[in-house]
DNA sequence: GAAATATAGTTAGTAAGCTAACTATTATCG
DNA sequence: CGATAATAGTTAGCTTACTAACTATATTTC
């Protein structure tokens, strides 16, 4: 596994970022894991990881434009336009012109979406419920409570 | 900010997954939004996450090979080559056959990366601390201890 | 020692992610 | 009303991510 490079004469780099004692570490591999686990699980029914997240919103919305949409997912629109090209492509969602602003397109999930939702709840129930193995009710509830936190601290201005 | 889409007689999927409640919903945000702040605070000195965190495992290990660096950074080799392909060309690192095992390339900083590694690491800190305002050190440890809890949880086989 | 197997790196094809620039609408201001 | 500004969606160009298939070396096995 680990194949152990000797690294003899390192040329290395003079100052030294002890990235495992930072925060953003731990969060970057443990949402990456996530994320990797979610597409696992999501990867037989054909779906994928943001497309997941697409179905979700429109179950909990009904209907949303492409902006509301990508501010909800907290992408950039001009990104979330390749997402929904390939889900409409495979029958998953439909856009149709608002009949108020002909700029706006609204998004829906197709019948055929509502079958493959099913077993997406699924599956991300079971990647929720190992993720906190191990973990009591007070832990995870701190744990979110950090969470929010952090994600206070960097969206605000990011700059 | 929220244009509030009154979604009429909307064509909801069934199941509702209220992902809000989720531990993955946060931390992927989260997760999201440090690289995010991260990124910004890189982009001015030419240079990403992903290749910042190169340099930052040069800098502890001094010289690697392609497979020891991309399973360092929990990525595929394959998505590695591009990434070094692009630091290469800006002059960042050099690949240089082993003489013992030429199918191995070894990674070394090149000597501007040194002058480009000395801000990065200031970035990171900034980046670092700004998370964790108004969290004490007991929470941040506890965070930190969770997030290691969940990585082992799912990154165990995976399937 | 030659054949089979494993390993290191690469390429090709697909799915995201971003910014910047563009088109088509709608809203606003004078 | 008409010019200007704002907004919604798209496209283009770049970086990153994956898998699967490929080439070139090393290692194992017979």
């Amino acid at each position: 596994m680990s194949t152990k490079v000797p690294a003899q004469k390192s040329e290395k780099l003079g100052d030294r970022y002890d990235f495992e004692e930072s925060v953003g570490y731990w969060m970057v591999l443990a949402s990456q894991a996530y994320q990797h686990a979610l597409s696992n699980e999501l990867a037989p029914h054909g779906i994928t990881f943001r497309q997941c997240q697409v179905l979700g919103w429109l179950a909990v919305e009904g209907e949303l434009s492409q902006v509301d949409l990508a501010s909800r997912m907290m992408i950039e629109p001009a990104t979330l336009v390749g997402v929904l090209d390939r889900m409409q492509r495979d029958g998953l969602i439909c856009r149709t012109s608002a009949a108020v602003d002909r700029r706006r397109k609204l998004i829906c999930a197709s019948p055929q979406a509502k079958d493959v939702w099913a077993q997406v709840v699924c599956c991300a129930r079971k990647i929720r419920a190992r993720a906190v193995v191990g973990l009591t009710t007070t832990q995870v509830k701190a744990f979110k409570k950090t969470l929010r936190t952090v994600l206070g601290n960097l969206d605000a201005l990011s700059g």
